[in-house]
DNA sequence: TTAGGGATAAGG
DNA sequence: CCTTATCCCTAA
């Protein structure tokens, strides 16, 4: 499946290794060559993934900036997106027919031919493609169609679990913890939103009074965070056409009872002193302080929201000139209205048990045959859409599973 | 992060 | 009940 990338030449190949066999290399060192400054962690490949393929798929961002995110950010297999591989398609097509209809007459031009030829690109226009071969105007408009169809991009999927549309089910079914991350992505505006239609009235206070304390023992508590993203964070993708079981995101990271109750006292205890369950008589909790990575804000204790619009934000334009026609204004993202079937029973802990898909099976084995057991992490990555809803820790007891028959 | 033990929801 | 699939906890 070769791609013509544009200028840039393709470094697809693989996430960075191609080996079944553990190598626990450092992921990337923070290099000084072009690398990510030292106030920002680096990028993962899967974080590259998700501005990937958002930017790829968005027609309106010139190939210019797609390609030099291309060189810049960490290696991403485009294979398991189908947005990415067709916005790609979509782009190379672009840059062959660009300012080739100067002569009128029709033909398409052998740029634009060699793309087509690729069978990586026509594997996308099975049907279309025959009655297009030779005319160019055919193929803008398809061209134009298969960008409208593009499916949307996990960034954008994710922005609507969180706030969207499907922001009620990811809160009623998010713990304290989770809900105190949601918050500082959506703000505590939207947060009352949400809740409010939940029915639940906005969260107890959520303290962060630990901003005071916290006194020698440095680092004890700086981890615990980190690998929340992987997990936790990523929403369903594909998910749009089958709410039957699919939709109850469930965030598992800390073990919490989790409760619709709104006034849970708070959690103000190191993770591993609740593990046990009896964190309720202990006495002395309250003097804890819990481990926390924001740093609180003076006035409000939290950190501003990341949806909100710092001071120092910079707009770039692309100064497309042309075609204001689907002008959309900024807006925010229409929460749904209320529906009481989500309401969990109060006290019980609604988890929804999610079967495994055949697909979802196949692909783990294809995955363990090219990535070698044991390295779920890799798999994962490697199949984000099909693995979006599943942790690591899923995919090793359900191949752990499936070996027993 | 992973492997393995154990708990528990679901379904006979 | 018993079995099975899924989920959770913890050591390393």
């Amino acid at each position: 499946m070769e791609m013509d990338w544009g200028r840039t030449q393709s470094p697809y190949p693989d996430p960075e290794q191609a080996q079944p066999n553990k190598k626990r290399g450092g992921e990337q060192d923070g290099g000084p060559d072009g690398g990510p400054s030292a106030t920002m962690p680096p990028l993962t490949a899967a974080d590259a993934f998700l501005v990937l393929e958002f930017v790829a798929g968005n027609r309106l961002l010139p190939h210019s900036l797609f390609s030099g995110l291309l060189a810049a950010l960490p290696s991403v297999s485009p294979r398991t997106s189908t947005r990415l591989r067709k916005a790609v398609a979509l782009r190379a097509l672009e840059a062959a027919l660009s300012g080739s209809d100067a002569d009128g007459s029709g033909e398409l031009p052998r740029k634009a031919r060699d793309v087509l030829d690729d069978p990586g690109v026509a594997a996308f226009f099975p049907d279309h493609l025959a009655v297009v071969r030779d005319d160019v105007a055919a193929l803008r408009r398809l061209v134009d169609a298969e960008w409208a169809g593009l499916p949307p991009s996990a960034l954008e999927l994710e922005a609507d679990r969180i706030a969207g549309a499907g922001a009620l089910d990811t809160w009623a079914n998010a713990d304290q913890d989770t809900r105190k991350i949601l918050r500082l992505l959506v703000g505590e505006s939207t947060e009352r939103e949400i809740l409010g239609k939940l029915g639940e009235g906005p969260s107890k206070a959520p303290q962060v009074d630990e901003a005071a304390n916290a006194p020698g023992t440095s680092g004890a508590n700086e981890d615990g965070r980190a690998q929340q993203d992987d997990e936790a964070n990523l929403g369903r993708g594909k998910g749009e056409g089958n709410h039957a079981q699919e939709d109850c995101a469930r965030h598992q990271q800390e073990p919490v009872e989790r409760t619709t109750d709104a006034r849970i006292p708070e959690k103000p205890v190191p993770s591993a002193a609740i593990k046990g369950k009896e964190q309720a008589t202990s006495s002395h909790v309250t003097g804890q302080a819990a481990p926390d990575h924001n740093k609180s804000h003076p006035v409000t204790g939290f950190k501003p929201s990341l949806m909100e619009r710092k001071p120092s934000a910079i707009v770039y334009e692309w100064d497309d000139s042309g075609d204001s026609d689907s002008e959309r204004p900024p807006r925010k993202r229409q929460l749904p209205t209320y529906e009481r079937k989500m309401r969990p029973p109060p006290g019980v802990p609604h988890k929804t048990r999610k079967k495994w898909t055949e697909m979802q099976e196949k692909t783990l084995i294809e995955g363990v045959e090219n990535y070698g057991k044991g390295n779920w992490k890799e798999i994962k990555i490697a199949y984000p859409d099909v693995f979006q809803d599943r942790s690591t820790v899923d995919m090793k007891d359900k191949f752990r599973n499936m070996g027993r028959h």
